[in-house]
DNA sequence: TCGATCCTGTAG
DNA sequence: CTACAGGATCGA
């Protein structure tokens, strides 16, 4: 599931592929995609542009175009966007694709089809991204803005960190690692760690991302699978009873906001 | 703040 | 065959 370090990975190849290129023709074969919003309307608004600039905030990865529109696409669980020689040799998962000139295109493939594509407005995307918290790799998060932030929540550490409102990108994944790291108990409230827990909170959410997107970006291979959670090694995501690497004690999955949370009962008091 | 919803592949 | 997975959004 792409979370912020994959979600860089796939702009960043697609910004070396894509970047100029005229789309000719967009094709939307899901209207769930896209609605509210309409195939057709998404469809003429995207047909004739050119991509002038990629761009990711947060999960989304908003694709800048002639005339002002701004395309933001969200691969949510299963989505993935590559370029490919011939849009015509389409498998059935694709959802849309951006042909440009000689067939070749940028692809959104969903299996699942639970990603969005929406067409915008600059002013639009900026009151997007007014709604978002910081990005974790920015100078803007600094250790002093998690403290004010921690100090002005109760909520459970992980669904404080995956709160796209609070800080943006931080998935599943990243987040149950992150707090590992740290040292940190998923459900411990935020106002409760003090500044040594913070600080460690802080480095951790930091170095965890950086060390992905290195990853992301060099197991990341066109269609097919993310590296992703095989090729980022996770402590305890996903490793439900099996022994912590640091403490032998086995890790336990609990359910936070309808979600797994998988922990170290003895790392992360 | 919590639960339902969207989707379909995969695990059971 | 059914249950479950899960990010974001929306309604209760």
């Amino acid at each position: 599931m792409p979370e912020l370090p994959e979600v860089e990975a796939v702009c960043r190849k697609i910004q070396a592929e894509a970047l100029g290129q005229k789309i000719v023709r967009a094709a939307v074969f899901r209207a769930g995609i896209v609605r509210p919003q309409s195939t057709d309307e998404v469809e003429a608004a995207i047909t004739g542009r050119t991509i002038q600039c990629v761009e990711r905030r947060a999960k989304n990865i908003l694709l800048y175009l002639s005339g002002g529109t701004v395309v933001r696409i969200h691969l949510r669980m299963t989505g993935n966007l590559y370029v490919v020689l011939d849009v015509r040799l389409r498998s059935a998962s694709v959802r849309a694709y951006f042909e440009f000139r000689g067939h070749r295109g940028l692809v959104f493939d969903d299996p699942r089809a639970l990603g969005r594509l929406h067409v915008h407005t600059k002013d639009e995307i900026d009151q997007f991204a007014a709604t978002l918290g910081p990005e974790p790799l920015s100078p803007e998060f600094t250790l002093d803005w998690l403290a004010v932030a921690a100090r002005a929540s109760r909520k459970p550490a992980k669904l404080f960190l995956m709160d796209q409102s609070t800080i943006s990108g931080l998935g599943n994944i990243y987040a149950a690692e992150a707090l590992f790291r740290a040292r940190v108990h998923p459900a411990k409230p935020m106002n409760r760690l003090r500044r040594p827990k913070l600080k460690a909170l802080h480095e951790a959410i930091v170095t965890v991302l950086a060390d992905a997107v290195q990853s992301a970006c060099i197991t990341y291979s066109g269609p097919g699978n993310f590296g992703e959670a095989e090729s980022f090694p996770c402590f305890v995501y996903d490793r439900e009873g099996e022994a912590c690497s640091i403490c032998r004690r086995l890790v336990r999955r609990m359910s936070q906001g309808g979600r797994s949370t998988y922990y170290c009962p003895g790392c992360q008091k």
